[in-house]
DNA sequence: CTTTGTGTTGAG
DNA sequence: TCAACACAAAGG
């Protein structure tokens, strides 16, 4: 355009436009960007030829940077719980590279893809009765391998642990103190009750993993090589459960 | 020439 | 922390 004060933008901005959503600017030739701001620091993520995709990408962004709780411009849905946990496997750099050039969507799709094949086999959680109150579940991690966890409640400390096989779990996916793990369920879309429950980790330098956060408490970090570690629950979330039971809470969908 | 996104500012 | 504004750098 030859005159920079003529352009779309300028009248769009004079004329009463009221911002929709956030970190999403208007750029002079109709495009919109998209930004966000951390650590005194504007984080620039790129130019969108719509509005709502520039919402998206920031959405996106804030969920990298501040976490399934950061403010966002679309409301939550149910994936966006896998989409933290699709996020925590690429860096900051990597998922802002993705949301900039387009091929968040096709990898994120990919990666729930990959969750969904697993379910091809005789794919369902299986809580098989023991004596007492233990239980065996079986949960696929987000590779599809299938760990099985005994789980039971201790009369002696008055608490839920896993035992048999957590041990394996947590030298494998090389947890730490403070790391996050998140249990969800993954539906199969086109077949009722052919679902399954996923485990899955996130590096505590990350804030991701709102749903089920089992926080290891401090007396037991020593123990983390035991064959036991004691989690509480601090919170459920609005995963869908059906009728399985968690650390002493009746989880129900 | 067109588009991006940075420099900068003031409001909240 | 944020959007608005102005415009220089980057891209074709």
């Amino acid at each position: 355009m030859e005159n920079y004060w003529e352009s779309w933008y300028v009248s769009y901005v004079n004329y009463g436009y009221l911002q929709k959503y956030k970190g999403v600017v208007p750029q002079p030739n109709g495009n919109w960007g998209a930004q966000l701001y951390t650590n005194n620091q504007r984080i620039w993520l790129g130019t969108f030829t719509s509005e709502i995709d520039a919402a998206i990408a920031y959405d996106r962004a804030s969920m990298k940077f501040r976490g399934v709780d950061a403010p966002r411009n679309l409301p939550l849905t149910k994936s966006t719980l896998l989409e933290a946990s699709f996020q925590s496997y690429y860096s900051i750099e990597t998922i802002l590279g993705m949301i900039k050039y387009g091929s968040y969507q096709a990898k994120f799709e990919g990666y729930q893809r990959v969750l969904k094949a697993d379910k091809e086999s005789d794919i369902k959680v299986v809580a098989q009765g023991l004596a007492n109150d233990e239980v065996v579940l079986s949960i696929y991690d987000p590779q599809g391998r299938l760990w099985e966890f005994r789980y039971c409640y201790w009369k002696s400390s008055k608490s839920f642990v896993f035992t048999r096989g957590w041990n394996l779990f947590v030298k494998d996916k090389k947890l730490m103190p403070k790391d996050k793990i998140i249990f969800y369920f993954q539906e199969n879309l086109e077949m009722q009750n052919m679902g399954f429950w996923v485990i899955d980790t996130c590096k505590s330098s990350s804030h991701i993993g709102l749903s089920l956060k089992l926080s290891v408490k401090q007396e037991e970090e020593e123990s983390l090589k035991d064959d036991k570690m004691d989690v509480e629950m601090i919170q459920t979330s609005n995963v869908k459960i059906q009728g399985l039971k968690l650390f002493g809470v009746q989880i129900i969908g």
